[in-house]
RNA sequence: GCGGAGUUGGUCUAGCCUGGUUAGGAUGUCAGCCCCCCAAGCUGAAGGUCGCGGGUUCAAAUCCCGCACUCCGCACCA
């Protein structure tokens, strides 16, 4: 495999560790795998990130924001499906300790296994006798489960048990009447949501690849499921996207088929014109990011591998040195099934509405009921009784009149008499529905890995980081050509003057001219500004281009806008 | 969790088998000299209780035991 002693992985680490993107975190004792702490340079790395993300998914389609909490309590994962579906039952054979997913080695010992089978039923059937351990042939068993998301508790009540989330998705979901009320009706409705998210992985390894605690960008995007358009596919329906569908996972092809966006909605390819755009957009979003068309693919999840809500799911890979295809995002078509769970569970109507174009007449049946009759019959359990029978639908009551000549209510007996039946037109201008979500969902963390690693260059022995300009940690460095006091006070102005202009700017008059560019190089600062004697003469400075190693001579008061040229990206 | 390998200044590492004086080097960092446009050179300095705990021994980075963590495989990754 890697014969080389370092990898371009191992040394990427090696210099995030060094120069403080991101490091293992808690290194005093010991450290512990699947958190990771993030330096300066990697902070503002992420940041620029992010800003960028904005730019291109919700700033552009007048998308909200919204910042929901990360603890919730059990009844909020109970409702979503998570309580019953981030779990793995796992069986633990009592001789050698081995173990296994409990539902996949019952299969192969020909048992029928349901979806979201019960701890006493994998019991049951491990303790008929014939399921023995592939590894020792033993046959005594713990079962149990483990359950992937974090589990805590709220308040001084430990009976109050909640989870940390394990994606920020359910804040939106939770919040989805409120956020919806506020954008004044709006549908499609597009919420976003930046922030961590947190899963408890058996044992995640690969650095900052997998990690327990991470962060997460997600838009939830609910639609009208009878109106799914997307207004804004047009931008970007001749993008093409390299794809291996769901037929091509299932037998086994890795090659992705080249297909422009129309193309693939037209095949059923992508099954929602949201969900598409949303891949064109990560897509141009990833190139942005200086990850080349070649090292993307979207993947898709076949039915037995997506997650218990999605109809639908692409996995966004990038090809990684050391990892093979990592997925960066998910574009998940999660229907109506979370606002329907909590809206079961909640029992809060998540339903909203839209006018219709032209009021639709509708006839229907009317029961009027003869109050005082029924009250003078049964004045103990009117109230009840009337109750039950308004929920009821008129076409069935009046089926049942028809029928027997009576109705009944619980064991109580209405004459016929007590309801007179009327058709009514009414007038509909409103139709109501459960909106539908797509989901793009990124991983901030992994993007921020493969910018780096896309980024990371080998000049002889020097490092750089071809990081693109606008999103370089250090956007410029400021240096005296040697260090004689003239030309460090003249620096020191040109520095503090970029500083004032917004410029991420730093300063270093330490060691030679060309061992502050290789420093420089190596964190991706994309500008070397030199002051050197000329400058004291003529007020102009060199500019040296990280990449090409060209210099270019600008006027000191051009110097700032010069840049903020050639930092700033084009609009999405 | 299992199997294998490993853990020594900021980074990379020598030393461990064959226990013995202030744990060596490279690189980086800082200060000074030099004044030079791509990690040049010279001088000096700071920085390590050798992963943690225990044992053996007059003496442990070195031998033994336990633990933690990391890496590589296996399993897991909704």
């Amino acid at each position: 495999m890697e014969s080389r002693k370092e990898s371009k992985a191992d040394k990427l680490f090696e210099l995030a560790r060094r120069r403080g993107f991101f490091w293992q975190a808690l290194e005093i004792y010991g450290g512990v795998s699947g958190f990771v702490s993030f330096g300066e340079l990697g902070v503002k790395l992420k940041d620029k990130i992010i800003r960028l993300w904005r730019d291109y998914f919700i700033y552009k389609h007048g998308f909200t924001e919204v910042d929901t909490p990360l603890i919730s309590p059990y009844i909020v994962f109970e409702a979503s499906g998570h309580v019953n579906n981030f779990k793995d039952p796992i069986i633990e054979c009592l001789k050698c300790h081995k173990k296994f997913r409990a539902d996949h080695l019952l299969m192969e010992f020909n048992r029928k296994i349901s979806e979201g089978i019960s701890i006493e039923n994998i019991e049951k059937e491990v303790n008929k006798g014939d399921v023995s351990c592939p590894e020792c042939g033993n046959k005594k068993w713990n079962v149990g489960y483990f359950l992937t998301m974090f589990r805590t508790t709220i308040g001084p009540y430990s009976e109050n048990e909640g989870f940390m989330r394990p994606e920020t998705a359910q804040g939106m979901f939770t919040e989805f009447k409120r956020i919806y009320e506020v954008s004044r009706g709006k549908i499609p409705l597009g919420i976003a949501q930046i922030g961590k998210a947190f899963r408890n992985e058996i044992s995640p390894r690969q650095g900052v690849i997998r990690l327990r605690e991470f962060s997460m960008m997600e838009i939830e995007l609910f639609f009208d499921p009878l109106n799914p358009r997307c207004p804004f596919l047009s931008q970007v329906e001749d993008e093409e996207l390299r794809i291996i569908p769901e037929d091509l996972v299932e037998k086994g092809v890795e090659s992705p088929l080249k297909i422009t966006v129309k193309e693939a909605l037209i095949k059923g390819i992508i099954k929602q014109e949201w969900l598409a755009y949303f891949m064109a957009l990560s897509k141009k979003f990833l190139t942005k990011l200086g990850l080349s068309e070649d090292k993307q693919r979207f993947h898709a999840k076949i039915p037995s591998e997506r997650a218990h809500y999605s109809a639908q799911t692409y996995d966004h890979e990038v090809l990684l040195d050391k990892f093979g295809w990592v997925e960066v995002a998910g574009h998940a078509y999660r229907t109506d099934y979370d606002l329907s769970s909590h809206m079961k569970r909640s029992s809060i109507d998540m339903s909203v509405s839209v006018p219709l174009e032209k009021p639709i007449k509708v006839k229907h049946l009317k029961m009027n009921i003869n109050m005082k009759k029924i009250k003078e019959t049964f004045p103990d359990k009117f109230n009840d009784l009337i109750k039950v029978l308004n929920k009821k639908n008129p076409e069935d009551v009046k089926k049942e009149i028809d029928a027997s000549g009576v109705i009944m209510i619980e064991d109580l007996k209405l004459p016929k008499e007590v309801i007179e039946f009327v058709d009514v037109d009414e007038e509909i201008k409103v139709r109501r529905f459960i909106p539908h979500v797509v989901e793009p969902s990124f991983g901030i963390e992994r993007l921020v890995y493969a910018t780096l690693d896309h980024a990371y260059f080998e000049k002889g022995d020097r490092t750089i980081l071809k990081i693109p300009p606008y999103l370089a940690p250090i956007q410029a460095a400021v240096f005296p050509l040697v260090s004689r006091e003239k030309l460090q006070e003249k620096s020191i102005t040109v520095w503090e003057d970029l500083k004032k202009k917004g410029i991420d700017a730093i300063y270093d008059d330490s060691g030679s001219i060309g061992r502050r560019y290789a420093r420089a190089d190596e964190i991706g600062v994309p500008f070397a500004i030199t002051i050197d004697y000329q400058t004291l003469e003529d007020d102009t400075v060199t500019v040296r281009n990280r990449d090409t190693w060209e210099q270019k001579r600008i006027i000191i008061k051009d110097l700032p806008d010069y840049l903020l040229s050639l930092l700033c990206f084009s609009d999405p």
